[in-house]
DNA sequence: CTATATGCAAATTCTTTGCAAATCG
DNA sequence: CGATTTGCAAAGAATTTGCATATAG
């Protein structure tokens, strides 16, 4: 899991204040292990105790979207989603069960030659993409 | 272009009857040249004459989807849009401008690999990926 | 005829905004 | 202190649903 003061350094250094809420947000989405919406984020965070307000949630998924702590995910049934993005890594997919949701990320980026071809037969400037992948994990094979 | 009696066939094929309104979302929907949203085709469509619920389109869109008709398309931004598949495709991916929003369809998939390798490491199984390439088309980069 | 499909308007869901009060640095 | 952030409740999108009516096969 990552840690939380470090997200909240990286936002300050970056001119964002740490304030209760915020942290309080940074705390439970470091806690998740698979995807979760913002609703379900919500709902967590006014469950257990002080509670935040709605724009602030989405505000702060935003804000930490923004800066690479969280990335959005989206499902083929376009259900919008976050997960906590590896440290450090600029560039990663995803890989989704379908049953469970866990999210295991990978770096490994074989499209990257394609990406070539497609730009030399397109003429695109390309300036990135996105892949997912989705099947079953092993726990949720049975 | 495809031809929308064509695909208004299939759907009679799998069960589903060919009305009016189908037909008509159906013809506004293959006269697209790019991603579309539903309110957008809504509006063209009450623009232009008699007329089609807000309802029946929704529920005609997610026919033509589940009919590989159309695919759904994501853009980081979250944005839910729509645009004609390629018929007799099964498997393809996307290549779209970010400015005009142009969509170029294309089939190679160097992700194959990529698939076995991942799927040998984490012992998922997988049932399917989805790509899509962002950038800038030739007349957009002036 | 009878099962499907439609249209409407109301209900949901999800997200954003305006603004006064609170608070970080 | 002064600029940022918060919370609230209201406003707004974007979709979905219930149900009586219309219609394809």
């Amino acid at each position: 899991m990552r840690d939380s003061n470090q997200t909240l350094q990286l936002l300050q250094q970056r001119g964002h204040r740490v304030t209760g809420p915020r942290r309080r947000v940074v705390e439970a989405a470091e806690k998740q292990s698979g995807p979760f919406t913002a609703d379900e984020l919500l709902q967590r965070l006014q469950d257990a105790g002080p509670g935040v307000g709605r724009a602030t949630v989405f505000r702060t998924l935003d804000l930490l979207a923004q800066n690479a702590v969280l990335d959005r995910l989206h499902r083929p049934d376009g259900c919008h989603s976050y997960v906590v993005a590896a440290p450090g890594n600029q560039h990663h997919h995803h890989l989704i069960c379908s049953a469970c949701g866990i999210v295991v990320q990978f770096e490994e980026c074989t499209v990257e030659p394609l990406l070539a071809e497609l730009s030399d037969r397109t003429q695109f400037s390309i300036s990135g993409h996105w892949l997912e992948v989705f099947g079953l994990c092993v726990a949720c094979q049975r």
